[in-house]
RNA sequence: GCCCGAAUGGCGGAAUUGGUAGACGCGCACGACUCAAAAUCGUGUUCCUUCGGGAGUGAGAGUUCGAUUCUCUCUUCGGGCACCA
């Protein structure tokens, strides 16, 4: 027998599989069989394959064997994502290509791959600095572009001075650039940005429906950060003007501040309002304001300070806006507005109403600049007749003889403080409450009675949250407004309940903290106590007090009262808030895929046209048989009216028997004479007329929800079939004789911007054959298509339509314009100094813009920023499924056969980036209509980190780096994947032991020099066979579960036991070679193939273990004494209970426990263990 | 500051629904083989011990016949978020 040569053995199983292509992806799959394997992309780094890398591709690889040998049908790729800064920054170093780079790095990384043995199809390997793959890269950026969701904006973002790059959010790590480490700062710039936000929900919701880490899941909720509240609005007032025209309701006031808050209940302790100094709202009101000097000056402070140093800094600044003053709401309160930094102009409306009795922040400020704090929950509740024996109910306190008093309620009784027991001490409780009540003033919980300054609600049925407030500080209420601070200890509470004054104000005084305002009033000690955490008293719930209709009610309560007394009044709305931000996808970089977009100087279409920010007018026009009342129109209206927006939905004539020249005419009496700023929306058969409306006149843009094509043969080419003679009758009259008698390069020229919203199972539109028609006539056209939404009925879910209000309320933007998908891709030009310079590279580039106005009409030039590499990866695990396809992204087939991803293997590190956005990508492409999923990755777990020798992270700075390719030439590449892979569990971080390798190495050195002991004609070993069967299942289950470093272990003892034996029988050996074969694929290929098989061990079938060896005749059982072994005794299986009772009682040592007591009990659980109690 | 997660021999780590804690590997010690070393094979290896036992899964309590596992409090370490209204 040759020795274990893995260098020989390895080299020449890779290239038998590469040769007779073992790993091809098969054909055969069924939904039930498919098992599609996905290793995370990962960047071909110059230093090579790391051994995170090495740990992602070999459990995959294992996984992957081990599911092919259970009869699946897998898929498992690989591929690269070479895009990207890395790259870039590499060949900005060394002045090489970034292509050149790339190209040597690939075929470096992808051969440290195969030298893992990994089981991959190597024919769908992508790369994504292909054309043939950034193609499509770009293709779904013009799908996102389509449907409204990628739109360009000039805003502040973060900027990487070294990088000269935008960043997105999740790329801003501390405040620092992901890559280089340099402080972020915030810019103005016009970037593209994908609107994810618009799936702030859709992502939420999904992540209840996927088999992820709980963790990671809870981290993109966190990162999403839906929160529901209110929106309040707050009227600006000029200091000055008289309560008469405050008072005036005047509809169209200029100045209103929308705030977000998630506690409108606490609206009545609003004592002022906070703007963001950079917001909008500041600029708005600058006329009024007469501090502008200053306030300019603040702004100006703020807008120097990176987001880093506003993190640093949480001391509160702020300034006051003199000459303007907002009023409450709740109770036309007039409140100072002020503006500080710790307000964010990205989150809500850049403007918050500020209650500081129950919020830590706004309460911080007002101790700061000396704002009204007024309390408006009652901090207590609970119910302190539920809950345990210790539970406690602290009522309040109050003077008596020298000593303070404690009232407080333990379950159904009322004690007082001192002494004595429960009975001596139980009085009637109504008495008590009142004798109480009237000797201090104090009134208790009560809901509906709490005053003010009652202050002392400890009520509480935990014992912690009483043990918490005691400690921090008992505060007293006394006649005359005095105050008392107490100090309770944390272990014994009670012993500073019993204190006169002077223990108690030195033990205030032992405890003092910065929230605690002692003042010495000449008659006694006056101390104010602010709580010291508000922030419980904002996230704790309460009974609101000092709030006019709400008092009495509970937090829950208040919310819904004050949002529909809001709602009512015309002061504000409930509303859902998210912390997820838009996307930014544009990079002033080179080394990535050109954005598929056309720019121009020109702003504007026609001489005459001039887009505002917003609409100046909104014409809506209802379908056939339809009305203003229904579907989604009263609900456009409300928002548009809530927007300012001045909008129509007139009734047309005749709804149920429409004729075309009434609906024209009515129609254009709603229109004024200048409609270059109007909007024009229209569903269904109204449509037409909005077309028609178009042909003469200038608009700002169409909105067409499910057209009726104008053509005469609608009802018949496209119509829904069984059409009875009245709705053809009907149709006839609506649209006469005309055969695509519109003329479209009229509209085309007159209309700013047009949207068509389709439904895939619209009922009288056909999806396919209406989009094919207006991308004839009006290929700019932006076609929406909407994933069963029916008619856009409200049967469907449309009395909200909210993407149909975004479209009417968008920027229309006529200096930009997607290019056709046939002229993709957009080759990246290789005559480019890629040097940064903060402009995009691709400007420089001498042939980019070659032709471009030639073939796009003049004026026009190619978009010079490129995508983000987060863009490439956000679809890549799609391509792998058809790879050649230059069509599609992937074939409707192909996508049906193996998607969603069973089993995806990646980093924690990109959940809020890329984990999100492939997601959001997902279920952009479900709502188009697609794919029939819209969760890409079923299955999803991480790896943890592989640590150096010494227990830091690997680097080069600490030396302690393990190159894995020097790994594989030294013990192999079988070693390598199970030292990895039994480290320890694989989502754990663990640090690399050089003398593990060589334990696992010694371990496949035992395996293959168990051939010297095989005999096929040695005696069956019983013991030996069950423990086979046993490593069998177990090595099964834990593979079947990601356990792979229980299951090596299970084989190593199984090997111990062969090594046990003289002679090892052939069959069970072959058992151990095939339960090797996922972990150690070459050895096992080489035993495989001495053991005189011919097929490759890889497709062979995965060992059965019989259910009827694993349990032997007899086994061992514990005996205890008083919950102590005390002894072990062997029983056989079928033993009775009393049986292993009497034996149990038998044994000597048990004896000797015994003592001679007779057992009070025994407690036998069958065959695991049996305890005696005396 | 807030929110998660973790803590087991000298080390990495096992332990099913609460049922003989320390599987497996490393390291260490001893033995066999060898002139010797390495390699290999074998034995032992939680700690204390007066050799009867005793203690023991970060600390302290609780529930239980029985707790690494469940509950509470605390400590330490790791991770995430961070003025998100």
């Amino acid at each position: 027998m040759e020795n274990y040569n893995p260098k020989l053995i390895e080299a020449k199983w890779q290239k038998h599989w590469e040769e007779h292509k073992t790993f091809a992806t098969p054909e055969d799959v069924t939904p039930e069989n498919k098992c599609y394997i996905l290793p995370q992309l990962p960047y071909p780094s110059g230093s090579g394959l790391h051994v995170g890398h090495a740990e992602v591709y070999t459990a995959c690889d294992i996984y992957a064997r081990y599911q092919r040998m259970k009869g699946k049908k897998v898929l498992q790729v690989f591929g690269l994502d070479s895009f990207g800064l890395p790259a870039e920054n590499y060949a900005i170093k060394t002045n090489v290509h970034p292509q050149e780079t790339i190209d040597k790095t690939t075929e470096n990384f992808v051969s440290q791959v195969k030298a893992l043995g990994v089981s991959v199809d190597w024919d769908r390997f992508v790369r994504s600095s292909d054309p043939g793959y950034y193609k499509f890269t770009q293709w779904f950026f013009l799908l996102m572009y389509e449907r409204g969701l990628a739109y360009r904006k000039k805003q502040a973002v973060n900027w990487c001075e070294s990088c000269k790059t935008v960043l997105a959010n999740a790329q801003v790590v501390d405040g620092h650039c992901e890559r280089c480490d340099t402080v972020v700062i915030q810019k103005e710039m016009e970037q593209w940005y994908l609107k994810i936000t618009d799936y702030a929900d859709k992502l939420l919701e999904g992540l209840d429906r996927i088999d992820w880490p709980a963790e990671t899941i809870k981290r993109q909720k966190d990162w999403i950060g839906r929160s529901e509240g209110a929106l309040i609005q707050f009227n600006v007032y000029e200091v000055g003007e008289s309560a008469d025209i405050r008072n005036t309701k005047s509809t169209k006031l200029r100045n209103v501040i929308e705030v977000f808050t998630t506690r409108p209940d606490t609206l009545f302790g609003a004592t002022y309002m906070v703007l963001a100094p950079e917001g909008q709202y500041v600029q708005d009101l600058k006329d009024n304001i007469t501090n502008w000097d200053e306030v300019e000056k603040y702004i100006e402070e703020t807008s120097k300070k990176t987001d880093l140093d506003r993190q640093i800094e949480k001391d509160k600044t702020g300034v006051e806006l003199k000459g303007v003053k907002a009023v409450n709401p709740a109770n036309d309160e007039e409140i100072p507005i002020w503006i500080a930094d710790y307000v964010i102009a990205t989150y809500g409306t850049g403007a918050i109403m500020a209650v500081p009795a129950h919020d830590e922040r706004d309460f911080e400020f007002a101790k700061k600049f000396g704002l009204p704090i007024r309390e408006v929950v009652a901090k207590d509740i609970g119910d302190p007749l539920e809950g345990e024996e210790k539970s406690v109910g602290v009522y309040g306190l109050l003077e008596r003889d020298g000593k303070v008093l404690v009232m407080y309620e333990k379950k159904n009784d009322l004690y007082r403080l001192p002494g004595g027991t429960q009975e001596e001490n139980e009085t009637d409780y109504e008495t008590l409450k009142r004798e109480f009540a009237e000797e201090t003033g104090y009134i208790n919980n009560m809901p509906g009675e709490c005053k003010g300054q009652v202050g002392v609600h400890f009520l509480t049925t935990k014992s912690k949250e009483l043990k918490h407030y005691i400690r921090k500080i008992f505060s007293v209420q006394l006649k005359n407004e005095e105050k008392v601070a107490l100090y309770g200890e944390d272990k014994d509470i009670y012993e500073y309940i019993w204190m006169t004054r002077e223990e108690a104000v030195s033990a205030f005084e032992r405890n003092k903290t910065s929230n605690v305002y002692p003042h010495d009033t000449g008659e006694g000690l006056l101390v104010k106590y602010y709580f010291d955490g508000y922030d419980e008293c904002v996230s704790e719930p309460g009974i609101t007090i000092n709030s006019d209709f709400l008092n009495g009610l509970t937090t829950e309560e208040a919310k819904t009262a004050i949002i529909d007394w809001l709602e009512k009044n015309g002061h504000g709305k409930r509303k859902v808030q998210y912390k997820l931000r838009d996307w930014s996808v544009s990079r002033q970089r080179f080394w990535g895929a050109p954005i598929p977009m056309l720019t121009s100087q020109k702003s504007i279409k026609s001489e005459s046209q001039k887009f505002d920010e917003l609409p100046d007018f909104v014409l809506n026009l209802h379908a056939w048989g339809s009305d203003p009342q229904s579907h989604f129109h009263p609900w456009i209206s409300k928002e548009l009216a809530e927007k300012h927006i001045v909008s129509i939905t007139p009734l047309l004539p005749h709804p149920e028997h429409p004729k075309f020249n009434d609906w024209l005419e009515a129609t254009q009496k709603e229109l004024s004479k200048d409609t270059t700023n109007t909007v024009v929306t229209a569903r269904s058969l109204s449509c037409w007329i909005a077309l028609a409306l178009a042909q003469t006149m200038e608009f700002r843009k169409l909105v067409l929800v499910a057209p009726s094509t104008p053509t005469k043969d609608w009802y018949i080419g496209f119509g829904r079939e069984g059409w009875g003679d009245a709705e053809k009758e009907i149709a006839l009259a609506f649209f006469g004789d005309k055969e695509d008698c519109l003329d479209f390069k009229k509209i085309r020229k007159n209309v700013g911007e047009i949207v068509i919203y389709l439904s895939t199972n619209d009922p009288y539109i056909p999806c396919d054959a209406t989009k094919k028609y207006f991308e004839k006539y009006i290929p700019e056209a932006r076609i929406i298509i909407e994933r069963d939404a029916g008619h856009f009925d409200i049967e469907h879910g449309y009395n909200i339509f909210s993407s149909f209000l975004d479209e009417i309320m968008r920027e229309v933007r006529p200096d930009l314009r997607p290019l056709p998908e046939s002229d993709l891709p957009v080759i990246l030009p290789d005559d480019v100094d890629f040097k940064p310079t903060g402009q995009s590279p691709l400007t420089y580039s001498p042939s980019f813009q070659d032709g471009v106005e030639e073939k796009y009409g003049k004026g026009w030039k190619r978009e010079v920023d490129t995508l983000d590499t987060f863009m490439c990866s956000s679809w890549y695990f799609f391509r792998y499924l058809d790879p050649h396809n230059e069509k599609e992204f992937a074939s409707p087939e192909a996508l049906k056969k193996w998607m969603p991803v069973d089993f995806y293997l990646g980093g924690p590190e990109h959940v809020n980036g890329h984990l999100l956005y492939a997601r959001f990508f997902t279920k952009v492409l479900y709502d188009a209509g697609y794919i029939d999923f819209d969760e890409p990755f079923t299955v999803h777990r991480h790896q943890g980190l592989i640590l150096g020798p010494d227990g830091r992270k690997m680097s080069k700075r600490w030396e302690n780096v393990i190159n894995p390719t020097d790994v594989v030439n030294e013990f192999g590449a079988d070693t390598m994947r199970m030292y990895e892979m039994f480290m320890g569990p694989m989502e754990e971080d663990k640090p690399w032991d050089e003398n593990g390798v060589k334990g696992i190495k010694r371990f496949l050195d035992r395996v293959w020099n168990l051939q010297d002991r095989l005999s096929d004609n040695a005696k069956l070993d019983l013991e030996l066979d069950r423990k086979l069967h046993h490593t069998i299942q177990k090595v099964g289950d834990d593979l079947s579960k990601l356990g792979f470093n229980t299951a090596i272990a299970k084989l190593m003892e199984l090997v111990n036991e062969f090594y046990k034996q003289e002679k090892v029988l052939l069959t069970s050996y072959q058992s151990l070679v095939t339960l090797l074969a996922p972990f150690a694929p070459h050895i096992s290929e080489e035993l495989w193939s001495i053991l005189g098989h011919k097929d490759s061990i890889s497709l062979e079938a995965w060992s059965a273990y019989d259910e009827d060896k694993l349990t032997g005749d007899k086994l061992s059982m514990a005996v205890q004494v008083n919950g102590k072994v005390r002894a072990s005794i062997v029983i056989s299986i079928d033993a009775t209970d009393d049986e292993v009772e009497s034996m149990a009682l038998a044994q000597p040592n048990v004896v000797k426990w015994l003592g001679g007591q007779e057992p009070k009990k025994v407690i036998y659980v069958k065959g695991r263990i049996l305890n005696i109690v005396v």
